[in-house]
DNA sequence: CGGCTTTTTGAACCCCATCAATATCCGTGG
DNA sequence: CCACGGATATTGATGGGGTTCAAAAAGCCG
């Protein structure tokens, strides 16, 4: 659905500190603003794009969230990831200028477009939008050797354990309580991507709240005891408190 | 160790095709000329970067290949990638200004350096290189992306046939036999590149060697049924034209 | 309510990791 | 040249973490 009549403004976005119009000058904002003529909403379970699509934009998530999928020959499913708001989908297909994963809302949301001709030429115009976009775009690469990292050396209850303290991490860039928050994916999606079977998803939440480190309430997620989830996540730092000075 | 008397010509490279200059106009390889002063050579085991290491520069492989890893908090490495003649270096780097992973060298091997300055001034200017690092970095996510796919959905076998498949696939890219080839990796960086034991690997290369899939030599590797092979890897079939059921 | 999806809980099994030992290769130097 | 030693690879035996199968419980919504 194109809803033209809301015009989108990325000056007085309040995602800019986190998408693409991040550093830009005020000329550079005023020139993207004019090429993010479209927003998309999409309800949940809806495709913002398949693969196979011909890359025609890439967008920026504005409010709900989404998830990527790859498909095996056989049609089985594969979550590579999921995307929260000022977050950039569409650079897979920067490899062959047709996308190589499906985007799906995981509940009603919205997004910025910009098309990918506009885009190309504004990186062409502008130094600071390609640094952003280079700054997004290793940042995709690194998430992506984490989560590589993660299947490969942690265990279930690690990897969720790691999950969690990055939905965290993400949650409180945006300005919500890094100590509470509520999933947008449904327990199927969360297993497929962490490579863990629902079941055992159930069971590791029931041990961790047993354990005392959170509250689980369906989708509804309190951490208690950030530390020794962290701890579990095998980080280094001191995590989040959730209490502002 | 530099090697300043080797001058490097990407004019007159045989990876051209394959490697950022793909594409270029004669003036766009001419700048690019000269941008790349230096040619790095690394022996077996050698850091080309580090994890932390700031951005000076990306890099492509000019021969030999490299592996790329990244750690766990206790020390534990993870294989996310290996990397042929004509594949770039370092993109992780774009996100924070400094490499999330290590790059190691499995054999004596040589890059080329494009240092990160010059990359992005000549980015500014030239927008068939804009194009060729978008395809080169869409590639890198795609790929990180098909490797997540292997890693949750496809068993031991799988992921190893998926490997072997996609390795022909690049040796056939740079001119090599698609159907034998030399390993460059020991079964330890294999093994852990896919998330299987090493005496999981030995016994697979056994299996499929014993059901004629395969000939397998220490590192030599001859696909025998490359048919059978693909079906293992679940790859889809070729697309097949003008009919209609 | 009633039919659906989503989540949780229980029990048995299996793929693959792990441990242990042997075999083979390769570089080095006597 | 060949013997030696460490790295690399193969092979065998055992066990466990997590999957799979089965079913009930809990939420959602018309």
């Amino acid at each position: 659905m194109k809803l033209d009549d809301l015009k989108v403004s990325c000056s007085s976005c309040s995602l800019s500190e986190l998408c693409l119009p991040r550093g830009l000058s005020s000329a550079e904002l005023n020139e993207l603003d004019n090429s993010i003529e479209h927003k998309y909403k999409c309800e949940r379970d809806a495709h913002l794009f398949r693969s196979g699509d011909p890359l025609r934009a890439i967008y920026a998530v504005r409010s709900g969230s989404f998830k990527a999928t790859v498909l095996t020959g056989e049609g089985a499913e594969q979550v590579v990831g999921f995307y929260l708001p000022g977050e950039l989908l569409g650079l897979d297909g920067f490899a062959e200028q047709q996308h190589t994963c499906n985007v799906i809302a995981l509940e009603s949301a919205s997004v910025c477009e910009l098309p990918y001709p506009d885009f190309e030429s504004l990186c062409g115009q502008f130094a600071g939008l390609r640094k952003q976009l280079m700054h997004l775009v290793g940042r995709e690469i690194s998430s992506g050797n984490r989560m590589l990292l993660a299947l490969g050396q942690l265990n279930a209850e690690e990897r969720l354990a790691t999950f969690l303290m990055s939905m965290s991490k993400r949650f409180a860039e945006r300005g919500f309580s890094p100590t509470e928050f509520n999933l947008s994916m449904p327990r199927h999606d969360l297993a497929n991507y962490l490579g863990i079977a629902v079941e055992t998803i159930s069971r590791l939440f029931a041990r961790l709240q047993k354990n005392g480190l959170l509250e689980v309430n369906r989708r509804n997620i309190r951490i208690v005891d950030a530390q020794r989830l962290s701890q579990l996540a095998h980080e280094r730092c001191v995590p989040v408190t959730g209490i502002s000075p």
